[in-house]
RNA sequence: GCGGGCAUAGUGUAGUCUGGUUAUCACAUAGGCUUGCCAAGCCUAUAACCCGGGUUCAAAUCCCGGUGCCCGCACCA
C-alpha cells in the first residue's frame, strides 16, 4: 500500500497516531494506540528472544536515557553536533562553516545561528571549494541532541541520549565485574533514543523519540569464536562495495561462506546471518525485500571498520530503507571512554594477558521495523484487508465468536476465560455478523478465530468442540476446546535460534 | 531548512473556482429486527468544515498569519 493509505489504516485501527493531535500534532512525535503498543512489545520481546539467544553471555540491561555532558563529550557527540557544517547542493561535498567562513570572519561562527550562518554564506557570495558553485545551504542546527539541566542550580548539563548505544559502553566495566569476567560480553538495550531532526518525515521513519534496540558485543579482537559451520551454506543478499560502484542496485546471492573467503570475519559473518535470519524467518519479511548493502569507507563513520545495512524495500515508501545493521566498531569507544573517564578499560584474559576489547554493534530500529510489519504483511485480498502477522507478534492471537450470541454467548465467555488462565490473549465480539467478526480480526492481525457454535453445546457427539479458523487460508477444522490451548501455545513463542 | 501541493465525521469523499436552505454520499462504529460460518438486508443513532485574525448583511468557500501532512531537494553525526 500506499503510504497514505497504510497510515489511513493503522490510524482508523488505532495502531498508532501522532502525539498532541488536538491541538495539531506535534511533528516527529507519534502516540501507540492498543494494537501498536502491543506489538511494539511483542516486536522487542521477539528481538530479544532471538539475539540474547545467540550466547549464553548476551545480557539484556535497562540504562537511565540521560546522559551527562561528559559523556556526549567523550563519545564525539558534542563535537560533532556543534560544528555546523555548509553542504553544497551541486556536488554534494559538506564543509565546516567555521573553515568556510574563516577569511570573511575570522572570529569564528561560535554563537550564531544556523540561520545566521545561511545569511552569512549567503550574502558574502560564497562559493563551493570543490566545485565553484553557487549552491552552498544554510548548515543543519547545531546540536541535534536535546539538552537540559539536572537538579535546580542549572549548571548540570545533561541530554537525552541521541542513540542507546552509549549507555552499552558505559556499563561495560560494571558488567565485567558482574559478570564472569570473559570475552565475548555482549550488553543489549532496548531504549528510547532522542533526536531534534530537521525534517522527520514519513511517519515512523525518522522520529524525534523512537526506540532502538541494539546488542553490542565486547570481544578480543585476537579470537572471537563462533559456531560458524552452522551457518556457513546460508545465502545472504548482499549488495557489495565493488558492485555498487558499478551502479548495480541489486543485490547477489552470497553463501556466508563466500563472504568469509572474501575477507569478512566469521564472526561478522556470523552475526550478519542471524540478522537475516530475524528479519526473513521471525519477522517473515519476504526474502526478495531483504537486502544487505555494504558501506563504503566515505559512507561509514570513520571509526567502523565494516559496516553493512540491513535493508528492507518500503512500497509505502518507494525503495529499500534501512531497519538494522551491523558495525565492527573496533576500539573507538572503550578508547574514547577510556580517555573521557580517566581509566582503562583493558580486561585481564589471564597472567600477562590484557586487552581492549573491541565490539560489534548490532542495531535494529524498532518503530521502522514496525512500520515494516505493516508495509510487507497489511494487505489488501480481494475484498477483504488481512495483516499476516506471525502468531507470535499478533497483538491479539486468538478471537473467541458466538456464532449465536444469544445461544453460545456462556460458552464462549467461558472459553475466552480459560484461554486467558493458560496465558493466552484472546479477544471476545459478538457483534454483527460472523463474517464480519473475521473480517475485523483479520485486519487487526489476528491469525485463530474459535467460534462456538450449536454443536458444541448441545449434547451429542460433538459436544464440548469448537471451530478454529486460519487467518490466512480462511480453512476452518472442528476440535475440542480444551485442546485449543496446548495447539496455540507452542505457536505464541518467539521462535529462538538454535542452540549450539 | 528550501521549493511545490494539500487540509471537510473514525476512514474515504461532494461542495470551494462563481460566498447565501438543516454541509453530500459511501464505508466503519453503536443500538434494534432478521439471519446464523466468512464484511448480506432493513430501521435508528453517533459523528466533520485544521487553528487564529480579517473582509462581508452573510465565510467550508475570499484575504492574511500560524500549524500539520504529502512530494522533490538538503539533512540523517
Amino acid at each position: 500500500m500506499k503510504l497514505d493509505e497504510l497510515y489511513a489504516v493503522l490510524r482508523r485501527r488505532g495502531v498508532l497516531w501522532p502525539s498532541a493531535e488536538i491541538y495539531g500534532g506535534a511533528q516527529g512525535l507519534f502516540d501507540y494506540g492498543p494494537l501498536g503498543t502491543s506489538l511494539k512489545r511483542r516486536l522487542q520481546d521477539a528481538w530479544r528472544s532471538w539475539f540474547l539467544g545467540l550466547s549464553d553471555d548476551y545480557h539484556l540491561i535497562e540504562p537511565a536515557e540521560m546522559l551527562p555532558e561528559a559523556v556526549v563529550r567523550a563519545s564525539g557527540h558534542l563535537e560533532n553536533f556543534t560544528d555546523p557544517e555548509v553542504s553544497c547542493s551541486a556536488c554534494k561535498n559538506s564543509f565546516r562553516a567555521e573553515t568556510l567562513l574563516e577569511k570573511i570572519r575570522p572570529q569564528g561562527v561560535d554563537g550564531l545561528t544556523a540561520e545566521q550562518i545561511g545569511e552569512i554564506v549567503r550574502s558574502n557570495q560564497v562559493r563551493c571549494p570543490t566545485c565553484g558553485a553557487s549552491a552552498l545551504g544554510v548548515p543543519r542546527p547545531f546540536n541535534l541532541m536535546f539538552q537540559t539541566t539536572l537538579g535546580t542550580s542549572g549548571h548540570e548539563r545533561v541530554y537525552l541520549q541521541p542513540e542507546t548505544a552509549q549507555a552499552s559502553y558505559l556499563s561495560f566495566a560494571r558488567m565485567w565485574d558482574v559478570g564472569r569476567r570473559a570475552l565475548p560480553l555482549g550488553i543489549a538495550v532496548i531504549g528510547r533514543a532522542y533526536r531534534n531532526e530537521i525534517a522527520p518525515r514519513q511517519v515512523l521513519f525518522r522520529m524525534r523519540v523512537f526506540t532502538q534496540a541494539e546488542l553490542q558485543i565486547f570481544f578480543d579482537p585476537r579470537s572471537f569464536p563462533v559456531p560458524f559451520s552452522a551457518v556457513a551454506s546460508e545465502r545472504l543478499p548482499v549488495l557489495r562495495v565493488a558492485r555498487r560502484e558499478l551502479g548495480e542496485e541489486s543485490p547477489e546471492e552470497v553463501t556466508a561462506a563466500e563472504l568469509v573467503v572474501s575477507g569478512l570475519p566469521e564472526f561478522y559473518v556470523f552475526h550478519l546471518v542471524h540478522m537475516l535470519r530475524f528479519l526473513r524467518d521471525v519477522l517473515r519479511y519476504p526474502a526478495e525485500r531483504i537486502r544487505f548493502l555494504e558501506k563504503s569507507e566515505k559512507e561509514r563513520a570513520f571509526y567502523n571498520r565494516l559496516q553493512f545495512d540491513a535493508e528492507f524495500h518500503f512500497e509505502s515508501l518507494g525503495g529499500f530503507r534501512e531497519v538494522g545493521a551491523v558495525h565492527y566498531r573496533g576500539d573507538y569507544d572503550l578508547t574514547r571512554h577510556g580517555t573521557g573517564a580517566g581509566r582503562d578499560f583493558s580486561v585481564t584474559l589471564g597472567p600477562d594477558d590484557r586487552v581492549l576489547p573491541h565490539v560489534l554493534e548490532l542495531t535494529f530500529g524498532v518503530d521502522r521495523n514496525l512500520w515494516a510489519l505493516a508495509d510487507a504483511l497489511l494487505a489488501k485480498d480481494g475484498e477483504r484487508t488481512l495483516w499476516r502477522l506471525p502468531p507470535y507478534l499478533a497483538p491479539v492471537p486468538v478471537g473467541v465468536f458466538p456464532l449465536n450470541p444469544k445461544e453460545h454467548r456462556e460458552a464462549a465467555r467461558r472459553l475466552v476465560g480459560e484461554l486467558r488462565a493458560e496465558g493466552i490473549v484472546a479477544g471476545y465480539d459478538e457483534a454483527r455478523s460472523i463474517g464480519r467478526r473475521y473480517a475485523r480480526m483479520d485486519e487487526a492481525g489476528t491469525p485463530y478465530s474459535v467460534t462456538v457454535d450449536a454443536l458444541s453445546v448441545d449434547d451429542g457427539p460433538e459436544h464440548g468442540t469448537v471451530t478454529l479458523r486460519d487467518r490466512d487460508s480462511k480453512a476452518q477444522e472442528r476440535l475440542a476446546a480444551s485442546a485449543l490451548a496446548p495447539r496455540l501455545q507452542p505457536l505464541l513463542r518467539p521462535p529462538v535460534p538454535a542452540y549450539d
